[in-house]
DNA sequence: TCTGGGGTCCTAGGACCC
DNA sequence: TCTGGGGTCCTAGGACCC
């Protein structure tokens, strides 16, 4: 029996549940939302799901399904969804001490203290359908991954009426069980292939494998934070409540090709005009600047994909000077004669990689654990006996070994090694 | 004919320094 | 004369998520 819960508040099918609070006739209706330049399908309700209609699919695919089929088609309306999400993340937290909204449509709420997390789930999904009718279904397990496969499970199962709990070893094997390797938060199409050629099937699978080291050495940290998760242990903690954007993304695919050098930089200094002004309103200056460009890769001509990339001497946020750096590197970038399709720039406001120097005393020193504490992200760490170590942290295992002579360490954000004190 | 946009995190490998 | 190897920084790109 798990005592410390996290919930994951879902909203279903959100733009197409946005769409449809202004249009009650469409309830139990199929509707489908598509993307920019009404490309694809990137929204679809439960109906237009069983027609058949998959997420991304290309609108000219499904045209004439859709209109064989009556199913209602809307262009995207960012600006309401994201209204619409505010409103919603706005309730939860009027009702939970910690939320941690982590996209437009989904948040994770802290449960730990509430003695009926179940009701609790309840409650919400009751006050978010009725004061703001968007429908949601929550998912609650003792970590994040778990929480995201009880969710899952919410969506999926009539019985659970939209919440379903995970709160203790049988009910969470039962689920993991029920749940294909590639339905797991963490697991894409390329990792889920190479696990399967291991004999990891299912969530269940992956939970029970004996080889901790080969996880991480096949499938990176992630691979066994992961599956330290479906254990019970906490890997992915809350974050803060407003963290800065690291990178900002401004991109656009263009309705017909691009030829020139010219045209490409008028559309470039559009995108780096809305990035900077992403980056004041966060109050952050870049520091690295990337502009890319590439050809249209479902066309079978010359493909390339064009990169450059500057790390500002003097970081900054002005829009002019942004726009004069991108041009120089198109400049030194462009090939000319291939068809552009799409283009976009990217600013990064943080560092890459950030390290830490530490001094290290003796080993098991608790000075050092709590230095650690206070840089590090840390996670707890089960040894080959199954016991569990309170402390573990990132460790790039060569600058341990030589650095311990040294009685100091470098570490980095991106951890190649588990170490244990 | 027609295939989105905005993010995060991790790793391999080259250049360079001592 | 012998030309090593560890450490750091950065680029480039993969994988994944919604």
């Amino acid at each position: 029996m798990f005592e410390n819960l996290i919930g994951l508040v879902d909203c279903n099918s959100f733009y197409c549940s946005c769409e449809r609070i202004f249009r009650p006739d469409l309830k139990d209706r199929p509707v489908v939302v598509l993307s920019n330049n009404d490309g694809c399908a990137i929204a679809r309700t439960n109906e237009a799901k069983a027609l058949g209609i998959k997420m991304g699919e290309p609108y000219f695919k499904i045209k004439k399904l859709c209109t064989d089929k009556k199913v209602s088609v809307f262009s995207t309306n960012f600006s309401l969804y994201t209204n619409i999400s505010d409103r919603v993340m706005a309730t939860l937290k009027k009702y939970c001490p910690e939320v941690e909204v982590y996209s437009v449509d989904e948040a994770f709420i802290n449960l730990s203290g509430i003695k009926d997390p179940e009701s609790f789930g309840r409650k919400i999904k009751e006050i978010i359908l009725k004061h703001i009718g968007i429908p949601v279904s929550v998912g609650i397990a003792p970590t994040k991954v778990l929480a995201k496969v009880a969710n899952r499970l919410a969506k999926k199962s009539k019985k659970a009426q939209g919440v379903v709990v995970l709160d203790n070893e049988i009910y969470i094997n039962e689920a993991l069980r029920r749940t294909p390797i590639e339905d797991l938060w963490g697991v894409g199409i390329k990792n889920a292939q190479k696990m399967r050629a291991l004999g990891i099937k299912r969530g269940i699978d992956l939970k029970e494998y004996k080889n901790d080291s080969l996880i991480r050495k096949n499938f990176s940290i992630l691979g066994l934070r992961m599956k330290l998760e479906l254990e019970g242990i906490q890997c992915f903690v809350f974050n803060e409540p407003f963290v800065k954007k690291k990178e900002i993304m401004c991109s656009r695919t263009f309705g017909d090709s691009v030829f020139s050098k010219t045209h490409l930089k008028t559309a470039i200094a559009n995108y780096v005009t809305n990035a900077a002004a992403k980056l004041r309103q966060q109050d952050s200056k870049c520091l690295k600047l990337s502009v890319f460009a590439r050809t249209n890769s479902f066309k079978n001509i010359a493909q390339y994909y064009m990169l450059g990339e500057k790390l500002l001497v003097n970081p900054t946020s002005n829009t002019l000077y942004l726009i004069e750096i991108a041009h120089e590197l198109i400049d030194k970038h462009y090939q000319e004669g291939y068809e552009y399709k799409k283009a976009g720039v990217r600013v990064s406001s943080f560092m890459d990689q950030q390290t830490y120097q530490i001094d290290l005393l003796e080993r098991g020193d608790s000075a050092i654990e709590e230095k650690l504490m206070n840089t590090l992200d840390l996670i707890n760490y089960r040894e080959g006996d199954g016991t569990i170590k309170s402390l573990a942290c990132g460790i790039d295992d060569k600058a341990w070994r030589m650095n311990r002579e040294f009685k100091s360490a470098r570490y980095t954000t991106s951890w190649n090694e588990l170490f244990v004190f």
